[in-house]
DNA sequence: CATGAATGAGCCTTCATTCAT
DNA sequence: GATGAATGAAGGCTCATTCAT
């Protein structure tokens, strides 16, 4: 077991939220906390400490995705191709969707009607991304001008919702490469 | 109290089917079945007996949610025009959307990916629905040939997972309006 | 299924029991009480008619257990050869041990200390039963003079309650045997 | 209230044994656990931390009966005269087949059928026990040779369950002493 | 800081009992 | 009389949370 000699108390806080991740996308929002502390090899107490409650951790867990996801548009953007950031990051996308689907109706029930800042600014965030790669590739000549970025998500996200099985990761991971084609300049 | 003469159980069932779906919506999949119980004014005992656990209900809840689906269907088709069939039906497939959102994740849960019968029949029998009722109005002249039923249910369902707050409905609600309109045939 | 077409409800009471006295010697003296109804193709509600509570129920097997045991030393005597009686007879009573120890302790949790007229009169009815099919035996000089009756019974509950097993029956009924051929006088 | 520091929760483990213990033989095996977490000034989930369900509970006692019975051989044997060791022994062999006689049952529903090592090992410890003691007294000279250890034991169990009352203590006791007495050498 | 034992409210479920048919 | 739906008080068990170590 990796047992840290010192607590690098930050570097636990991660392997919880990337444990909490897993369990709450296979398991539903409300698995037990205790199960996530005893998979991550970690007193309750510990968790606790870290995430005072449920809607903590759910919203933890979500920041921590939408952190990904900007991060992977740098870093995609310095190191590949405009077409080929732009796949990758669907795909990652489609992690995040994964979280979001399970995540956002949990953390709807405790903002209960509330305007909630959370979805507000996070939601900007992604779209700023999204925007930024898909403006590139255009720029670039690498895709037609005329995509709206948003309808790239928005498609993923119509596979994910309709999609009768829970299954839906293979037909999203399809349609990322029918979009990316599709959305070639015609010549 | 509205105490039912125990003859017509079934209008009992009924009545547990309503409040459970007004509970699983407003407040998720996990909602506890005792409170329900309890706001349906029937002993814990009585909901059990008619549905044997939460994956029961939850089942029930949703099939009587295309039950409606599908009864409305005919009914509006035989008592309104077409255009107004469509829209009515389409108002009462936000509705249905309210609770395959709560109830679809928590089956899979269950089911655990096992195919499905259950939303394998029920999508065909929604899509049957739609189609006969865009049919209907194409045939009549009152909206355009080339509108895909599907695209108008997939609208829809877009805004409702995309939506950042938990209340899309008024936007899901313009938003049939507007497809209705954009359909219309241009003159 | 035996459905009586008019209402012999003194057959349905016998028919009740013997259900009952099978599920209290297979699952213990807590079956549900609804179990032993359904299981006897009766509604709880005439269970509970025929047997107010658990307790009734337990002692009307019980002593159900006894009368039959009083009833088939009358038939076994008057029918068989003494020592086939009296081997008959003791294996009834090993049917009848299974559901003693199962039915007594219950009973003597409702009892709670007050001294029991039940176990009193049923112990001398069975003591009567056996002194009677010894003595016959005896007098007709099939078996030793000297056998003490109860003996006999003790040997059976000896068995049954050290044996590590719940299947004591197939020692029981071995003992039996050796128990009748070393009450032969020997010549 | 006697809050122990939580170092020692093998003291409390302890304590819920003998609590559960009480519980069993005086209420039968199908008490309330919550009743006897009650009784032990614990909480539910405390009693169910060390023991996950009641088949364990029962389990548990078991053994820390014939644990008891074990440990009280070599005290008594160190510390007696043989026939005291034997006498003392005896006297609480009364109180585990109190234990046993409700245990037993309970978990050979459980185990259903099942060849049990339970019951196989511990008969096993509890016969060596009661040979060790009256070999011990033989060779001193303070019994008569022909005794068998075992029939001693027998005669305990035949007084438990042929009694007509729950309270056959008195009578056991009595009789360990008869039994004692009649194990004498004749001078 | 981390740990994990203890807590106790509350969930799901069962089942003896009642009562309308 | 028989039936079985309804009741609701427990029971078993879970789990978020606290707190002693």
């Amino acid at each position: 077991m990796d047992k840290k000699p010192r607590a690098d108390s930050l570097r636990n806080r991660e392997h919880i939220l990337n444990i909490a991740r897993e369990a709450f996308t296979t398991s539903g929002a409300s698995v037990s906390l205790d199960d996530i502390a005893k998979k991550a090899n970690v007193g309750p107490g510990t968790l606790y400490r870290h995430f005072p409650n449920r809607e903590a951790l759910l919203e933890a867990v979500y920041r921590s995705e939408v952190a990904k996801l900007c991060a992977a548009e740098k870093e995609f953007a310095a190191t590949m191709s405009t077409v080929e950031a732009l796949r990758a990051w669907m795909l990652l996308f489609i992690d995040y969707i994964d979280a979001k689907l399970v995540i956002s109706p949990a953390l709807n029930l405790y903002l209960c009607g509330e305007s909630n800042e959370l979805f507000e600014s996070t939601g900007n965030q992604i779209k700023a991304a999204i925007r930024g790669l898909v403006e590139r590739a255009v720029n670039s000549g690498d895709i037609r001008e005329d995509v709206d970025p948003l309808d790239l998500l928005r498609a993923i996200f119509g596979v994910a919702t309709t999609a009768s099985s829970a299954d839906w990761h293979q037909g999203a991971r399809k349609l990322v490469d029918i979009l990316i084609l599709g959305s070639k300049p015609q010549e």
